[in-house]
DNA sequence: TAGTTTATTTTGTCTAGGACAAATAGATAT
DNA sequence: ATATCTATTTGTCCTAGACAAAATAAACTA
């Protein structure tokens, strides 16, 4: 009666699970080699479970830095230690209570790590928590995953109960009257919005007030949204993107279209790699500095 | 020096903003004759935002049942007639305090509706704000919206916001000790996440433990999660869906690869419209029957 | 040695037009 | 009204070629 259990995926799940376009998938076939995924009757690609990991692996490899045609024909194996390698190389200032975090994750002990993470939030307050804890937990899990420590599923549960806590955090701080407003989002392409969350529970500490219009909004809309909020800074979050080329051209765009009288604020991951940054944009390279950055746009604000 | 602000999107972006497909956009553009985008000195396609905006004006009237065949060539006033004529003729029961926060959206009193929205989730507990206040309102944004009464980035932000306050009232429900464990997320497509916030509250008002995975769970991650988590049910939800074909199809394939101790449950607009879901499947058509049905699912747990 | 410019390779995304099966609508019969 | 069959509609996939932007290597300059 089990007429062939479906073991395959097609190209267009593939594309959505790993981030990799289909165009691309199909390129990297002609190219490298890999993937080569069986057909169906019709000719399209049937992408076998192994192949599919694997390129989840080689997915995070390339937002590490490495280049497709390097690792693109490479054995799980060889992916295996090149991930090795790039973690052993990137972990400094590790914290312990991280990895201890970590490894209860991978023990199945999740409900336990929920709960201290939010002992831990109210022990430190919002800004400790998060530069020490939250965004080094992300990361840290990022690289557990890659290594098979821990199921993705474990991404995806932490993030999310994560962004409830910080959220939670956000609110407790009541509207403050401030002649400070800030809107926050992210540009479309950019779907990760726990940078967002982090950058926002951070503003509200120091007495900002913030909108947030949630992740990938189109730019059309951004800048109706200044027009109608007008608030007195954008705040854009990036994480590690894939193309630099587009963003680049769409702070260009809306360095264009924009009011002059709204600062345009830049940070996370993905934008301190880059160069040729349109001078209207503010960029901010480490989510500790925000705290001075606002300080100073109050003063400029004050002056005027 | 202005050298021609960028008027135009690229196909990519043009799908990203509508969602709908890039193979779509060609192939209506080859059979109605729209869109009909500029090309580039490469001959890539750029779309001016007029035929970006129609774009989406016709992908919601597509969520809302209409056939491409019969309106991608309808002129933009068209459409607006056709749109309100489907308004007229589902809006009944609606709820006045709804129409009133439409309303004061539109003129831009956004802080205030968000300030009322807390007040009423505070008056009305969490299951009566749920089914009278969110899902309407939210139902209704889209509607504004597609009339030129609102702004798209006025959704986002109430989206954002409401989801932040369901959260919040989500975490109030202190862990109970119970029996019922219950884990949340999307299919791989569907990228709402607001339908599984509602639900998560309101399982939590029942005393259900719930675990939330977020948007869009690779179906394998899926399979991974139910023997790493071991929940007893697993919950979906489904907004309005474009292609009903692959829900089916994905359907039964969890129905395979999932344990067959956990109970599937499915709910949300867009599920109600399919036939043929395989047995196992239990549908939730409206959220206030949600109860009712963890009811019954603690009585069929209980006697085995 | 270190920084800047130029050439070369790598890489992602686009295009065209054809194909096909699943979904839907319309017609017919129970 | 409900079910069955046929015709049309519709989204997604295919191939194979093209091209510009990004990244790297090479050459040159201070």
């Amino acid at each position: 009666m089990n007429k062939h259990v479906n073991l395959t995926s097609s190209i267009e799940e593939v594309s959505r699970d790993t981030g990799i376009g289909k165009d691309t998938l199909r390129v990297w076939e002609r190219r490298y080699g890999f993937p080569q995924p069986r057909r169906g009757k019709k000719g399209e690609r049937l992408y076998p479970k192994e192949q599919l990991d694997r390129l989840r692996s080689i997915s995070r490899l390339l937002d590490q830095g490495c280049r497709p045609g390097s690792i693109v024909s490479m054995s799980p194996e060889q992916l295996d230690i090149l991930a090795e390698q790039l973690k052993t190389v990137k972990d400094h200032r590790d914290n312990p209570k991280v990895d201890e975090m970590v490894g209860a994750l991978g023990e199945g002990r999740t409900q336990e790590v929920l709960q201290s993470l939010r002992v831990m939030l109210k022990q430190q307050g919002p800004q400790l928590f998060t530069y020490d804890i939250a965004a080094p937990l992300l990361e840290q899990i990022g690289h557990a995953w890659a290594n098979g420590q821990l199921s993705i599923y474990m991404e995806h549960l932490i993030t999310n109960h994560l962004g409830n806590m910080l959220n939670e955090a956000t609110n407790e701080f009541s509207h403050i009257e401030d002649d400070l407003k800030i809107l926050l989002t992210t540009l479309p392409g950019e779907r990760h919005g726990m940078g967002l969350l982090m950058v926002e529970l951070l503003l509200r500490a120091e007495g900002v007030e913030t909108i947030n219009l949630g992740v990938e909004t189109p730019v059309d809309q951004l800048v109706e949204a200044c027009i109608g909020l007008n608030p007195q800074v954008l705040a854009l979050s990036f994480s590690a993107i894939h193309k630099r080329a587009s963003v680049i051209a769409v702070l260009r765009e809306l360095s264009d279209k924009i009011p002059v009288s709204v600062i345009l604020l830049a940070g996370g991951e993905g934008i301190s790699k880059l160069r040729s940054i349109p001078e209207r944009i503010r960029v901010v390279k480490k989510l500790d500095t925000l705290g001075i950055e606002v300080r100073s746009i109050r003063q400029q604000l004050n002056k005027t």
